[in-house]
DNA sequence: TGCTTTTTGTTCATGGATGAACATAATAGT
DNA sequence: ACTATTATGTTCATCCATGAACAAAAAGCA
């Protein structure tokens, strides 16, 4: 059973016309899904622009804010959190690190691994970008109620969890 | 500045509000916003690697799809939707009008603008493109029933208004 | 008309991310 | 103990996207 019941075979009418009505665009969790990804690029644009005043990047306030959060952590650990490659992580640590935001120092009993901590004008200059960061949330974020705010929350946590099977 | 207390300086004080641990993530509309966007990046790399079978990208698919939704358009208006750069269109169009997927042709009555559409070729794999996209967001969205769906959507198209501002 | 400004698309240097290949260290199997 | 497998991080060639500088065409304006 190769054939399945798809968009095209409804969409060619004997005229050769575009019937616009089962279009991927007229289906409803189709167009729902585009609006979220939609949001999410807009964000990124809004708020690499926001970050761009502290002279760092997104990628960068990713690293930096989960060093924050889980000090100590492995590149590995990180690079899975941001859901990148281990590679991204070995170019992008020296930068902070020459910057002094981010200082690596090896584990004692398991020397594969470095461990990634900030120091203290990258913890400082963390601070101020997730200040931002919170900002901007907030600010986006005033058009839903608390409560849609949560169930948007819940309901994308369930989606992603469907999502990693 | 020195101390490790987390909560002074990134902590609201004028409304007076006292939280004593009010880092980022534990604010709830900090955390559901990490939620959408943590689905978004999930998302692109699962369909992403359902496209590969069909030998394109994501970037690619975007392209496809919109020259589908909209024959004619001009690359101008192709980034705009895309959210990218002119220069992004520059870069990509040439590869897709070298494997035949795509056509450019000049505007009769603005010659600066080139208009797209698509050939055969690129209509059918735009199709099968659609099928497997459509088919991952239901497969996605299933968790979720059609109100939750629609509630999604509708959140999110709200607060895509409020970021275009 | 003639000049300036705006619009559309291209080029190029740059930067971020990728994945394969690699080196090193830890762990498992025997 | 010895080998094989797994885990962690780095390097490198490559790809995609960016933004500035550019050229060509259109539109505005005197």
């Amino acid at each position: 059973m190769n054939k399945k019941q798809e968009v095209d075979d409804q969409d060619i009418g004997d005229t050769g016309f575009i019937e616009t009505q089962t279009l991927p665009w007229d289906l409803p969790r189709f167009r729902n899904w585009i609006a979220v990804a939609r949001v999410h690029q807009l964000w990124k644009k809004v708020f690499g622009e926001a970050l761009s005043s502290l002279g760092i990047q997104v990628a960068h306030y990713d690293v930096l804010a989960n060093i924050f959060h889980t000090p100590g952590l492995t590149q590995q650990a990180l690079a899975e959190k941001l859901l990148v490659g281990r590679s991204a992580m070995s170019m992008l640590l020296p930068e902070l690190e020459r910057r002094e935001l981010v200082e690596r120092r090896g584990d004692d009993t398991d020397r594969r691994v470095r461990r990634l901590w900030l120091t203290p004008t990258g913890e400082a200059l963390t601070r101020k970008a997730m200040a931002i960061h919170v900002a901007r949330i907030e600010a986006m974020m005033t058009v839903l109620s608390d409560a849609e705010c949560d169930a948007v929350g819940e309901m994308m946590r369930r989606v992603a969890k469907a999502l990693e099977i």
